[in-house]
This record gives structure tokens, C-alpha cells and sequence, in this order.
DNA sequence: TTCGATTTGTTCGTATGTATT
DNA sequence: TAATACATACGAACAAATCGA
């Protein structure tokens, strides 16, 4: 059962497959993040490849920000810790059109099940246990984010209160760090409501004020769900930032 | 005053540098959209670099999703028109998560001059002259988009209401197709805001209800500004989605 | 239908440049 | 300085898709 031969890319390329199976070893852990591949020449060896065709299969691989090159040194697993992959999930910017680093407050933390449409989400059984807790996002002192975040209990199976308190950096660092789960891909869906009075008195606005409202799935490797996110934004002096088109070289 | 030995790119690699010239070739409109370029071992040839050097010049502007490439064929021109790019600015889905065309009504056209703002974000001058109009996106016969545009008057010279009125397809269509000029990226900030008396009655909103706003800025080659676009949205039965980490092959 | 010419896609190999340690 | 690693550039051969004779 060699996924070369029989998995779900029957007749591809090599290099496709080549990042196949890097990727299989990326998820069960061989290296670990901001850990070093071997080298290029290495791995060649190692799959019995030319050098140009693990390139071209690394190539893909740093396009999705799962690893990085570093001429010289080597390539390694990215990191949810620096400032290139620090801001890829944090889109907000104040009236000046700069990123800053938020300050987060943990507000509650609980343990539940899920009803239908967050397993159909998370990709697990209903009633199956999870863990949610809201945070408190604040920018230059400013209340702006109310996150309540839901993952499964499966896939952090220690994961507590005091824990996610006090945690060193993002929480993505920290699923990656503790957990072993890269957060590579997510996919939002964003629209304006009204606040409630709860999200109101949390983020400095009247009742009924317009937020914009940011439900979040993130997804590791494979496209496998993690955690599912609903953020309430105060857009009264943020943005939400998009750039269309800039997702290539330089 | 070769770019090769001049320009901005003093000391980079060659495939930069073909690639820099290619996007000369690109603006001065040798191969207009959906038109196809000279073959890779011409373009060799012409340039007196190696086949490689071209193709891995021709990799990037294809991630920039300024050419695309058909094997057996050749590589063309993108082209606004297609699937492929015909949604790449567009990002409001239904319940389903499914993007469906719009069908588009102008409602306004008109000319003005910039102002401080206006002129910085274009580009242009104080003073300049530009174009206005307005435009009602409905997606499955419910109004859902207006859009405020407002573009400078010299790059679309004789740009007219009847023009825009029957136009064939999309906006950014219609700017390639007739004026030469294709965006192929975009700055968006989007916001939470309580809709005005006119969007609401548009829209068909209450007064006051919260919309999305979505402030654009669209640019051509070379990151020269080419559009400003207001987009007020009623978010009550669509989303804006958006994919973060999709900006990849396959 | 078949065949051949053309074009991009994949794979290999080699040499050299540049950054890091 | 030397060794190592990634980056660039070249060239060659074959595969796969396309198109027209």
C-alpha cells in the first residue's frame, strides 16, 4: 500500500509525489517545527530522485508557507512565530494601514459537545467532547477582537486553562509548539451584524452597533479541520486588510 | 537606459530580469489579453538565455496570474473573462458556499475631479479629472452589491455611460478588452458600518442595519493604481469568503 | 484516423554563485 | 579558509497535449 503506487495520485509526477511524502513526514512528526530537513542532496538520495525534482516538490511547499529555505542553512518547518508567518492569519490593521502585534486576554474556558453543525465542521461525531474558550483581543489598548474559539478535545488532549493563560505567543504557536498541529490553511466567511449586548459591553460599543462578524475553520495538513473560530470584530477604527493577488515571490 | 543595467534591478538573477522585460513587452501591449506569447525556446532565443532561465521567469508571472499556460498550446495573455480569474475578485457566496455570477446594473455615471484623498490613492494629481459611477450587483435577482467606482479620466479616455451600460462582461473585462489595462491586484479594507437612508432603500435594508464596506484600490502592472471602488454589501443572505493559504498549485 | 510538427511539462545532470557556519 | 546548503543557469532528453495536414 504505497501511496506512490496506489494512493489517490495514481499516475503523477514525481515531484508531486516526492511532496507527498515529505508531507506524510511532516505530519507524523519526523521534524518537528523550525527543525531543519536534510538537504536538498540528501533527500534526493533518500527518494531517489534528482536534486531539481526535490526542489521543484520543496518549491510547492514553501509557496504554502509549510516550510522555508534559508540559502545557506537549510530548509526548515515554518514556524507560527515570526513575523512572516505571524500576521498570515491576523489580517486587522489600524487607520495607517500598519500590523501590529495584539495583546490577548483569556476570558472563559469550558468543555462541551458537539452538536451537528460543528462536527459536520470539525469533521468529527456529534457529541463527540471539545474545548472552547473566548479571547479578548486588544490593539494599543483598544478592546477590538471577542474570538470564541471551539477544537476538538481529541487533538489537544491536555489542553487547560492555564495553559492557554499563559501560553508565550499566538495560539496557532502554540498547537503547533505543544500539539504538534500546523495550522497551514483556513478558510473565512465574513459579513455585518448587529452586536449583542454581551460582545457590546466587551468591546466598548453601543448595543446593536455594527461588528463584522468572522467565522473561521482552520485546517492542518490534508485539509484536516482543527478548530473553528467565530471573531467579532470592532471595526470602528480597524480594518480588516486583503490584498488580492499578492500571494507570489517578492 | 537598459533596465538590465540601470533600473531598479541592479544586480539580479537573469530570470528577473526576463521577466522584468516581459512585463515591459506585457504594458506596451505587444501580446494583448488572451493573445499568445512568442514559445519558450524563442523567447530564448530572443533574449539569449537558456530555455530554464525563461521558464522559471514565466513561473512567476503564471503564480501572479498575469499569463497562464496550456500545454500543446502555448502561453497567453490572461484574460478576465474566464472562470479561472472571473472570480478572483470576487468573493460573496451564498448559504452554500457556492460563487455564482451577478448580474450588474448601472445605476449612475458621471465626471468630477479628485480630490486630496482621491488623487493620492489614484496616483494622479489634485485636480485631475475622473470618472464616477455607480453600480447595483444582484446575485439570484436580490440586490446584494453597490458600488461606488470612480477611475481617472486619462487612463479610459472615452469611457461613457452607454459604453459601461452594455458592456459584455465584467468590469475588469471591460478595461482590458477596451482600454488595455489589467488589474491583477487589489487592496481591500473591509468594515463593519450602519447602512445610509439610500444604500438601505438600494439594498433593500432598514435604515441603519449593518452592511459590509469594503474600500478597494485596484491596481495594474508594476503597482500603478488604477481604480478606487466603495462596495457597500448586504451581508444578510451572502458572505465574503476568504481563503487564506489557497494561493498555491492544485 | 493517422501522423508529424509544435509547445509546454517533467526529469535528469552538471557547473557555478552566494550565504552561512 | 573550508565545508555545507540553497540559488541560479545551462543543456539534454523524453512525455503529454494540441493542432493541422
Amino acid at each position: 500500500m504505497d501511496p506512490v503506487v496506489s494512493g489517490g495520485l495514481g499516475q503523477s509526477p514525481l515531484y508531486k509525489i516526492v511532496k507527498h511524502r515529505l508531507l506524510q513526514r511532516l505530519t507524523a512528526g519526523e521534524w518537528s517545527s523550525g527543525e531543519a530537513l536534510p538537504s536538498e542532496a540528501r533527500l534526493a538520495k533518500r527518494f531517489e530522485v534528482s536534486i531539481g525534482t526535490v526542489r521543484k516538490a520543496i518549491d510547492e511547499l514553501v509557496a504554502e508557507k509549510i516550510l522555508v529555505r534559508h540559502q545557506g542553512k537549510g530548509t526548515f518547518v515554518a514556524v507560527h512565530n515570526e513575523d512572516r508567518t505571524l500576521y498570515y492569519f491576523f489580517h486587522l490593521v489600524g487607520p495607517d494601514g500598519l500590523k501590529r502585534f495584539p495583546t490577548s486576554e483569556l476570558l472563559d474556558f469550558g468543555r462541551a459537545r458537539a452538536d451537528a453543525g460543528l462536527a459536520e465542521r470539525l469533521g468529527i461525531s456529534r457529541g463527540a467532547p471539545v474545548l472552547w474558550f473566548r479571547n479578548l483581543l486588544k490593539l494599543q489598548e483598544r478592546p477590538v477582537v471577542l474570538d470564541h474559539i471551539t477544537v476538538p478535545q481529541a487533538l489537544f488532549p491536555d489542553l487547560d486553562e492555564p495553559t492557554l493563560r499563559h501560553r508565550e505567543s499566538t495560539i496557532y504557536a502554540l498547537y503547533q509548539s505543544r500539539y504538534g498541529i500546523n495550522v497551514i490553511r483556513a478558510q473565512e466567511r465574513l459579513r455585518a451584524r448587529s452586536c449583542d449586548g454581551e460582545a457590546a459591553s466587551v468591546l466598548g460599543l453601543a448595543p446593536g452597533a455594527p461588528i463584522l462578524e468572522i467565522h473561521r475553520v482552520a485546517y492542518t495538513f490534508n485539509d484536516v479541520p482543527v478548530e473553528v473560530r467565530l471573531s467579532r470584530v470592532n471595526t470602528e477604527h480597524h480594518d480588516y486588510l486583503n490584498d488580492l493577488g499578492k500571494g507570489f515571490p517578492r
